[in-house]
DNA sequence: GTGGAAGAGGAACTACGGTTCCGTATACTG
DNA sequence: CAGTATACGGAACCGTAGTTCCTCTTCCAC
C-alpha cells in the first residue's frame, strides 16, 4: 500500500487535470500517435511537468483506457436497472459504444493494436464484468439470448463493433454492425 | 499506360520473388511494424535492393495487400460455385478468414490502422465486391437471409472479425465470432 | 568477348519522438 | 517570513527505423 502520499501541491494538482484533459482530446483525436509534446503544450505545461507525474507515454494512456473501463461499469450499472433483461443487455452495449465513439486512441486498445501491459487493467475488466455476467444471466433466464452467450463474448463483439468504429471513424456505420451481432444473439 | 517496362533482368526477377515472399513472411508474424533492414537481411539481400523495386515501406505493404485482396476474390469465386446459397455465403466468409489467420500486418490493414492509401486497392476491391454482390444476392432470393443485407455489411463483419482475430492472435476467438454475427444475417 | 545499362550492397544520413536532466521557481510548514 | 521539499520548463540526448547515395558488380545484347 504505497497509496497514501501526502497530497498534491495545489499547483500540481491544477497541472495534473489539465494534463488529463488535453491528454484525453488529444489521444481521442489522433490515437496512439498524439505526441507527449503536443499534450503538454496543449494543456500549457512544459514536459518536464508531464513526465513528473506520468512516468512514460504508456502510463498515461493506461491511466486513460482505465478511466474508461470504469465509465464501461458506471453504464453496465445503470443499465442493470433496465427492466427488459433484453434491452438491459443491448442497451449496455450500445450506450458504451457511443461513449467511445469519437475516441480513437481507446478503440486501438480495445483491439490491443500497441500490446502495451496496460497495467492494472485486469482490475477494472473484472469489476465491469461482475456486472456483465449479472445482466447476461438474467437475459439468458429470462429466454431472450442463446443460452451458451459468455461474458467473454461481450467483449468479443464490442472489439468487432469497436473496430468498425475506427474502420470508419466519420460514418455512423458500427451502428449496424452492432444491429447484425445483437440480432445473432437471439435464442437460435 | 507505363505498364510495359521491358522484363527485369534474371537476377533482379530472382531478388523481387525473394524480397515479397520474405515480406510476406515477416510482416505476417510481425505486422507493420516488422523492419525493412530485416526483410532485406531475410531474403538475402541488400536493402538498396529492396528499395530498387519498392520505393517506401508503403508500397511494399500495398503490393502485399493487394495480393490478399485478389487472394479474397478467387475464394469468393470457388465459393459461388457451392449449391447452398446460404453456404456459399457463410463459407467463403469463413474461409476468407481462415486464410488470414496468421497475418498480423493484413489484419492491421483490413482495419486501416496505419492510415496508408493503399495505391491502387479500390480496383482489386471492387473485383471481390461483384462476386460477393452476386453471392449475396442468390442467398437473398432464396430467403436464407435478411432482405437488407449489403456488399458494405460484408466488409464490416469481416473486418469486426478480423479484429478480434488480432486481439486474440493465437486462440481461435474469432471463429466464435463469425459464427455470432453469421447468425445475425438469418432474415428476421 | 565487350560495352554499358541495370542491378547489388550497405554505410551514412535523417527525421522523428520519447525521455532525461538540471537550473530555476513556487507552494506550503513552522 | 524564512527554509525546504516539491514542482516547473525545456534544451539536449538518444535510439530507432526509413531512406538515400555512391561505388562496385553482373547480366545481356550486339
Amino acid at each position: 500500500m504505497t497509496t497514501e502520499q501526502r497530497p498534491l501541491r495545489a499547483d500540481a494538482q491544477r497541472n495534473l487535470e489539465r494534463i488529463t484533459a488535453s491528454a484525453q482530446v488529444l489521444f481521442a483525436e489522433r490515437g496512439t500517435r498524439a505526441q507527449m509534446e503536443d499534450i503538454a503544450a496543449h494543456a500549457g505545461v512544459g514536459i518536464g511537468t508531464l513526465y513528473r507525474r506520468f512516468p512514460t507515454k504508456e502510463a498515461l494512456i493506461t491511466a486513460l483506457v482505465r478511466q474508461r473501463f470504469q465509465e464501461f461499469a458506471a453504464i453496465a450499472a445503470e443499465c442493470e436497472h433496465i427492466t427488459d433483461p433484453y434491452e438491459a443487455l443491448a442497451t449496455s452495449m450500445r450506450r458504451q459504444a457511443e461513449s467511445i465513439e469519437g475516441d480513437a486512441a481507446f478503440q486501438l486498445a480495445m483491439m490491443n493494436i500497441d500490446n502495451f501491459s496496460w497495467d492494472g487493467i485486469d482490475e477494472d475488466k473484472s469489476a465491469l464484468n461482475a456486472i456483465l455476467s449479472r445482466i447476461i444471466e438474467r437475459a439468458q433466464a429470462a429466454g431472450a439470448v442463446r443460452a451458451d452467450l459468455g461474458v467473454e463474448d461481450y467483449g468479443m463483439m464490442m472489439c468487432g463493433t469497436t473496430a468498425t468504429m475506427y474502420f470508419m471513424h466519420g460514418e455512423h456505420g458500427w451502428q449496424r454492425h452492432l444491429d447484425l451481432v445483437l440480432a445473432g444473439l437471439k435464442p437460435s
